[in-house]
DNA sequence: TGCTGCGCACAAT
DNA sequence: ATTGTGCGCAGCA
């Protein structure tokens, strides 16, 4: 039918080079050639010239240079785009699946690292979960990873065992080299004897076997490229070993590298577009270098980066171990956003403060204050409208009762005082629903809770009785039953007894922590036992604080007053 | 030294 | 926005 002789071969160096990324022209080609069938460099060229006159090889100009394309594999998208191919949906990897199926199998090959066992029993849906989170939090939870995991097993990528742990599948291009399929045939036939059902045994063992050594080639025992379709199947060429695939090493510098191009490689566009980055005096590489990876003990959940940017720091999940930058969780999304004493919860972590269901349950919707999240019903009243990334809600207990005017507080501690501005649960008084943060911090966006930690003053004759006393344990909140805890529980030896410092050791304790806000304290001459009967209002309204800083403060505040570091003490 | 894999930037679609 | 391309670096034999 063919009278080029060594059409096959061409084509075959075609796809080489394309996979090795490399420019298919007619130098590799003949190289190619050369090496691997020893065929002289003027029949391949003869051969090639032949190839492109009938149109199975196209000769092309691609970025300053020629280049030669595999004609059937260059239109082989428009006809899958045409849609005269019944392949069905889940078999044609969106970019997304391909992601997944990317994360997948790293995960598999993780855990076959740590556990070689799971290359036989299979690896428990659990712990794919908890990795592919690990490496991509933001794009996938829980439920998400769940249903893609049965997703692959519909469509073969992965096998579920009879006790419910996974193995990997052969991908599609695995497929056809063995079994002698091509990949259509084998999603089709798959498609019409459902899923894994069409497995039988001796298939699914060499299925599993394919999957597997995908699995533990990203370890970095090799690579499914080194193997070579040949008229007898698999043929392996080389014994290159592939790099393992990097995972995230906080003790490394993995920053990309920007490779240079040469000016004749690029457009006429693209060159100018560089002249003026130069004119600029400023170029990509070095902005990018310009981060240091000196950042130790994670990386970023958000940016997937261990870049270290000045001021920048990794806080870490409360829940998990997922940690990200502070600046990564400042931005727009409210499902990221840090609490006001500087702890965070990642997506998955974090759960409505009524039902304490995560965002599994429902869509959550984030506080701009104090961060904590509502299912839409959980919230009295009921969030009717979805809040837009972005924008800023308050909750009911941040948004400002109208009662509570600045002027209204006095601005200095007295323990009298401060127990008369009790806010009137009065749902009149909640109406705004997207007050920002910037227009409230003058006044008195205060996370005031339902519950919050009222500190009674009858009991405020000492921290210890502050902590302690029965007056106190019954004003926290029912569900807490401190009651029947024990009192050495609730004491943290490491905080300190307050009630008796003086103005200048209540500034003292603050300045380790807040430097350029501990002189308040000495302005307001706050001491002991008036720190131990400051509330929320006091610390956030009176001290004239910004509002980050003041939340932080009011943490310790409420560290000391009950001689605990409770989250619950300041935010519920 | 040459083959190979692949990150990345750029071009094409 | 997605997909295709290939430069140039690094690992390896």
């Amino acid at each position: 039918m063919c009278d080029i002789k060594y059409r096959d071969r061409i084509l075959e160096a075609i796809d080489q080079l394309r996979r090795r990324k490399a420019r298919p022209d007619i130098q590799r080609i003949c190289n190619f050639l050369m090496r691997r069938h020893s065929i002289n460099s003027n029949d391949a060229k003869a051969d090639l010239q032949k190839c492109v006159d009938r149109e199975i090889v196209l000769k092309v100009e691609y970025k300053g240079s020629i280049s030669y394309r595999n004609a059937a594999k260059k239109f082989s998208h428009l006809k899958r785009a045409e849609g005269s191919e019944n392949l069905p949906a889940a078999i044609t990897y969106s970019k997304p699946n391909r992601k997944f199926v990317a994360l997948l199998t790293n995960a598999f090959a993780e855990l076959i690292v740590h556990e070689p066992d799971y290359l036989e029993v299979g690896v428990p849906g659990l712990e794919l979960i908890r990795n592919i989170l690990s490496k991509d939090n933001v794009r996938y939870t829980k439920k998400y990873v769940s249903i893609l995991l049965e997703k692959e097993v519909e469509i073969g990528g992965l096998i579920k065992m009879e006790n419910g742990n996974y193995l990997l599948g052969p991908t599609k291009s695995e497929l056809p080299l063995e079994t002698g399929k091509n990949d259509r045939d084998f999603s089709r036939e798959k498609d019409e004897k459902d899923g894994q059902k069409f497995f039988m045994k001796k298939e699914r063992k060499k299925t599993v076997k394919l999957g597997m050594k995908r699995a533990k080639m990203e370890i970095g025992g090799g690579d499914e490229r080194d193997y070579k379709p040949g008229e007898n199947g698999m043929l392996r060429v080389g014994r290159r070993r592939k790099r393992a695939k990097k995972v995230f090493d906080p003790s490394d510098n993995n920053l990309p590298k920007k490779r240079g191009r040469p000016v004749g490689s690029l457009n006429k566009s693209t060159i100018e577009k560089q002249l003026a980055k130069l004119n600029d005096g400023e170029s990509r590489p070095e902005s990018r270098s310009s981060f240091t990876s000196r950042e130790q003990g994670g990386v970023c959940s958000v940016c997937h980066n261990n870049r270290k940017v000045p001021n920048d720091r990794l806080v870490a999940c409360r829940e998990c171990s997922n940690k990200a930058h502070v600046s990564c969780l400042n931005g727009e999304d409210m499902m990221l956003k840090m609490y006001p004493d500087n702890t965070w919860q990642c997506p998955h972590c974090k759960t409505c403060c009524i039902c304490f269901e995560t965002s599994d349950a429902g869509y959550l919707t984030i506080c701009s204050v104090c961060a904590d999240a509502y299912h839409a019903d959980c919230h009295k009243p009921r969030i009717v409208e979805k809040i837009k990334s972005g924008a800023k809600w308050l909750c009911i207990n941040c948004q400002m009762p109208e009662q509570l005017q600045v002027a209204e507080i006095h601005p200095n501690v007295s323990s009298s005082d401060v127990f008369t501005h009790r806010l009137i649960d009065d749902d009149k008084n909640y109406g705004s629903p997207a007050l920002s943060i910037e227009e409230d911090s003058n006044h008195n966006s205060l996370p005031l809770s339902p519950t919050p930690p009222t500190l009674s003053p009858q009991g405020m004759s000492g921290v210890r009785s502050a902590a302690a006393s029965p007056e106190i344990k019954c004003s926290l909140s029912d569900s807490q039953s401190v009651k029947e805890m024990d009192i050495d529980d609730i004491i943290d030896p490491l905080i300190p007894d307050a009630t008796h410092w003086t103005c200048d050791d209540v500034y003292n304790y603050f300045l380790q922590y807040f430097p350029d806000e501990a002189k308040v304290f000495k302005e307001q001459e706050i001491d002991g036992r008036s720190l131990l009967l400051m509330k929320r209002m006091d610390v956030i309204g009176s001290l004239k604080l910004k509002l980050g800083p003041a939340l932080k403060i009011y943490r310790h505040v409420v560290k000391l007053q009950f001689r605990r570091d409770d989250p619950k003490l300041y935010w519920l």
